[in-house]
DNA sequence: TGCCTCCAAT
């Protein structure tokens, strides 16, 4: 064994640094230390001796209780590096324990190089060495790094993974979409014995649930002996995740039944249900037991309450809980960027922005994403695309998909066709479906039939199954008139075997949710229902209200069209009870204002399948209405 | 006393 040569403590801490960081070599330079490369070599070797030495004198020395609670506490890189070079000055190494923790610190922190080295150097890793190592690799979404190291680990060191192993990997499966990669870990836990662990098979009804195998999740839920809460919260999270989440209150009533306290993720996943399917009175009980347990101040339950409220439009019970939390954090800050962005408020979300800035809070790509579509559904051109340059200069976050979707979307809702087109031409990756289909929607609303031929042509290239694209060429031809064109879209379309789902409303009223589609007379008090819609459409005529019908339908009466479009959401929305008048107009406020006050647009908006979401003012408040429900359970 | 499953912003 090499003889370990006396160092001074400030060698140690550059070699340290110097040992994580090659790159800083220089550094080391500047400090006049002997330190040349040869040496840099010969220090790897000196580094396992000490591992080998310190592991000996470990109990001897007092300052080890120190190191591991140091180490244990440790947050962060800078941190977790300063507590290495002590832990080589110090001697006081035992391979393992702390190395682990270190390990598993550097490859949070996203260092996996560093974590890498640290483990290599290693000279006796065992089965939590590899566990600290692999799960490392799985937090950052690593899957070939996991998959290997488990081969390593399996083959060449012979050991077996335990259920820490499998549930990192099959983590990482999920995260990555991996469905092969995640049945053959799947087969490995019924080989290995390890599905009578829960928490393996937790992991694996999540991993199903997350590709969307809903059967398998609930069979695995069902062969769980002793479900825990985390069994419990996953099928929850499953039903809601996957669209079901009236289903997942189902869960929810089950799980209360079995016993089981809710905890947070219960809360979280319960409350992103209620957002979904605008149930107002479930967020309140949730509310109410929220308070009940002194769960207020957690950062997570407010975030989740917060964009329940914003979904629901009341923005300003959204904005008291943000204003109370003591230190919310990026997501929460987003959050509540995206209510101001989803209600219009483009000015507010620039505001909100710079002062989140100001906090010192770093946005990240989903916070720039919410910013540039409240500038896009706002026009405010410029801003954008200020915002669009700085994000990537200032901040550090590279444009995605998202942003340039956004963009092309500002652009062309402000009628700059050419600037969207070229900005897609300038892309550094290829433009997805949502791009094109953004501009297609701008040569919709412009009566582009030139462009929006050529960008049709793209989109059915690239997803000839997606049904919108040919509704929404058929709708531009409609618009300018061009019935036979519109026509062979549309005869495209059946030759191609697709149906055009109506839009279908729902309405929650006093905790029944009803569904409409149009032309639909099957709910029990539908007589009443149109009764009242006759009698409002003609109030509302007579105030002056003329809907569009252009690219409604062609080939059909004026008449029936009127019918129809009569029949279908916004009027049903006023049956309800939500006048919507100011000072004898009706008033339709949407985020997108081009379409304001356009009934097909908002049957459109209001329609369970476009996923978007419209405000209708009344003489009191915002009514929203967001996944096709509108959701403002007080008016009533 | 180290490794691990569910939950919050598109």
């Amino acid at each position: 064994m090499t003889r370990i040569p006396s160092c001074s403590p400030i060698w140690l801490t550059s070699l340290s640094y110097c040992y994580f960081n090659p790159t800083s070599f220089s550094y080391v330079k500047q400090q006049s230390l002997p330190l040349p490369l040869h040496d840099f070599i010969k220090t790897r070797r000196l580094y396992n001796a000490f591992f080998c030495q310190t592991s000996r004198q470990f109990h001897a020395d007092p300052t080890v209780q120190s190191l591991v609670s140091a180490v244990n506490f440790c947050s962060s890189t800078p941190l977790c590096r300063k507590i290495h070079a002590q832990v080589i000055k110090s001697l006081n190494y035992r391979d393992g324990f702390i190395g682990d923790r270190l390990v598993s610190i550097y490859a949070k922190f996203g260092c996996l190089d560093d974590a890498q080295i640290l483990f290599d150097e290693m000279p006796n890793k065992d089965l939590v060495s590899w566990n600290s190592l692999i799960s490392g690799f799985s937090r950052r979404g690593d899957l070939g790094k996991c998959l290997s190291s488990l081969c390593r680990m399996r083959s060449d060191m012979g050991m077996a993974p335990n259920e820490v192993t499998l549930i990192s990997t099959i983590s990482a499966c999920t995260n990555t979409g991996a469905v092969d990669e995640g049945n053959y870990i799947h087969g490995l836990a019924v080989k290995m014995g390890l599905l009578s662990e829960t928490k393996v098979v937790n992991a694996l009804i999540n991993m199903y649930g997350k590709f969307g195998y809903l059967d398998l999740a609930s069979q695995l839920f069902k062969a769980v002996l002793v479900p825990n809460v985390v069994s419990w919260n996953s099928v929850l999270a499953i039903q809601i995740q996957n669209g079901f989440p009236e289903d997942g209150i189902e869960v929810f009533k089950l799980m209360s039944r079995a016993g089981l306290k809710p905890d947070q993720a219960t809360v979280v996943t319960l409350l992103q249900g209620c957002a979904d399917l605008g149930v107002g009175k479930l967020a309140d009980a949730i509310h109410a037991y929220i308070f009940t347990c002194g769960l207020e101040s957690d950062i997570p339950i407010s975030t989740a309450l917060l964009r329940f409220y914003a979904k629901s439009g009341r923005l300003h019970a959204s904005y008291e809980i943000f204003r109370e939390m003591k230190n919310p954090d990026r997501i929460a800050w987003t959050a509540m960027l995206a209510g101001y962005a989803v209600h219009g408020y483009g000015r507010g979300a620039i505001e909100f922005f710079d002062l989140m800035v100001k906090k010192g809070v770093e946005p990240d790509h989903v916070t720039f994403t919410h910013l540039l579509s409240a500038c896009s559904h706002s026009g405010l051109v410029k801003e954008g695309r200020k915002y669009f340059e700085i994000m990537s200069s200032v901040y550090k976050v590279e444009p995605r998909l998202d942003h340039y979707s956004c963009m092309v979307d500002l652009l062309g809702r402000a009628g700059l066709l050419k600037d969207a087109h070229v900005l897609i031409e300038s892309m550094p990756m290829e433009p997805n479906s949502g791009i094109w289909g953004a501009l297609l929607n701008a040569c919709r609303i412009y009566g582009d039939i030139e462009l929006g031929n050529e960008v049709a042509e793209r989109l059915f290239a690239l997803n000839p199954s997606d049904s919108r694209n040919y509704i929404m060429l058929s709708n531009i031809y409609s618009a300018a008139g061009q019935w036979s064109d519109a026509s062979k879209v549309r005869l495209l379309m059946k030759e191609r075997g697709f149906v055009s789902n109506p839009g279908c409303s729902f309405i929650e009223h006093r905790s029944k949710i009803h569904r409409f589609v149009v032309g639909d007379q099957t709910h029990p008090d539908s007589d009443k229902i149109h009764k009242k819609l006759d009698e409002l459409i003609e109030k509302i005529h007579k105030a002056g209200y003329v809907p569009r019908t252009e690219f409604v339908l062609h080939n059909v009466d004026e008449e029936v069209k009127q019918y129809l479009i009569n029949k279908h959401s916004e009027k049903l929305a006023i049956a309800f009870g939500l006048l919507v008048t100011d000072s004898g107009r009706p008033i339709v406020i949407t985020k997108n204002l081009r379409i304001c006050g356009d009934c097909h647009g908002m049957a459109k908006f209001v329609s369970l399948t476009e996923k978007r979401s419209i405000i209708i003012r009344d003489s009191k408040r915002f009514h929203h209405f967001a996944d096709g429900l509108c959701s403002c359970g007080d008016y009533w």
